[in-house]
DNA sequence: ATAAGATTTGCAATATTTTGCGTTTTAATT
DNA sequence: AATTAAAACGCAAAATATTGCAAATCTTAT
């Protein structure tokens, strides 16, 4: 059988369970499991499926990207709560590695954070010695952040000394850029507003962009990903003069 | 069963039920409950849910004393629904009466809601077909709430048909009262900005006050409690020309 | 057609992960 | 304080993954 058959036929039986086991592939293909194995290694990094212990789950569903790259952001955020001092303002959109670094403040910082994210602002309210500013508006239903003018009006009236910039593709040439124009002008006003701006980027985000604009990168002071500082993967970025952690 | 099984069952279970018992989890997956205090304690370390003694309830928002008249309040819930119309703009306050009337809006209403509540925007937005729009402002740890007065002045914009106002403390002769002074700003704005004012409240909340007025009980146009409409405990309410429900 | 080179496959040895059980420690309740 | 339930810890067995390697298979240039 051919490799592209059981792929074909691996990815149907997810798509009909939901889910599968790597035995039971092994026995429907009679191949052995090194090389159901390897073929669900395969389709799993081309992201068709997600590999789990024991077999491999559907990656259609939203819980995908949820854990996905969770550590990576993890020792992101580490490095993203080293540039807080107690007594600073704060901006700090959405995403999951900037819920992850709300999760992990310590208690000793005494600082007031500013967002647009529902999910971020909730994670803050549960450190008692955090104040927790809202950036009201309309709400988006897929990143559950508030949108539109009245957002950018109230930046307007905000400075900040620091701004954490979660998402995003960023790009030498490109510099940073959105999928979503709203999240756009919404980012824009917060560099704007910010003394100190710090972009938070798993390394997959790097050398890609979509169709938005946000700034260049000569806008970014400080840049963090999950990779050492002096990865060469870094190299094309460290030379806009860029902070990177 | 795969784990990433386990963990989707378990997210599912606290979803539906914003709680769940160890022992039900291990009788529900057939498997150890060190097996599932293993795959708690993963999920709550990503944040997904929070562990608790005995079980794991869902993170942020609410708290313990959520289940404490849950079904009161979800009779209350379904009474309120029955108010809305599609296409209307519905003021909203916090607490878990409301938190279950955002939970149960049926999918065919197209309506407009505006609250200053974390978690009820939050649970409103799990409904595609809402538009939700937050008051902005500094949000409050206890309640999740934004007060002050950014939050007053959004108010002062907006023309609702109808409001919702969760909590407080009802009374023939006070009105309205409330514990919190900057509750009170917000619900004194709600009520100036709507059309028909509708009080939802638990029984025990009748016949006590707090410190600080809303207003009057005239002010008021519907009231919904878990009882039965013509209950005698509601006479000394009839009278206002309150609507009972 | 065939020989050199690359790719795929199965196998065996070695790691890693998962899981349930007994024991100890911790937390909640009376 | 005493009693009980739950959590944490360490451990060992079982399941699953990884790796290096050699045989088999496929490519492709001559």
């Amino acid at each position: 059988m051919l490799k592209e058959e059981r792929h074909t036929t691996i990815l149907n039986e997810i798509r009909i369970h939901n889910r599968v086991l790597l035995t039971d592939l092994s026995n429907l293909l009679q191949v052995s499991e090194d090389t159901v194995r390897r073929d669900l290694k395969e389709l799993d990094h081309k992201g068709q499926i997600k590999k789990v212990h024991g077999g491999a789950i559907s990656t259609g569903y939203h819980s995908h990207n949820q854990i996905y790259a969770h550590d990576k952001k993890v020792v992101i955020a580490q490095k993203a709560i080293k540039l807080l001092k107690s007594g600073q303002n704060v901006l700090i959109t959405g995403g999951t590695t900037n819920y992850e670094l709300a999760r992990l403040i310590p208690s000793k910082l005494k600082i007031t954070f500013i967002t647009p994210s529902l999910s971020t602002a909730s994670q803050l309210l549960s450190h008692k010695h955090i104040e927790v500013i809202f950036l009201g508006g309309r709400l988006s239903h897929e990143g559950q952040i508030a949108l539109g003018g009245s957002v950018v009006n109230s930046l307007s009236e905000i400075r900040a000394d620091l701004c954490f910039l979660g998402t995003g593709y960023l790009d030498t040439v490109n510099g940073l850029t959105e999928f979503d124009w709203e999240v756009v002008q919404i980012k824009k006003a917060m560099i704007k507003s910010s003394d100190h701006v710090v972009s938070l980027a798993i390394s997959e985000k790097l050398n890609s962009s979509q169709r938005y604009k946000v700034c260049d990168m000569d806008s970014i002071n400080t840049m963090i990903t999950e990779l050492n500082p002096d990865d060469h993967i870094l190299d094309s970025y460290r030379k806009n003069g860029i902070k990177i952690l």
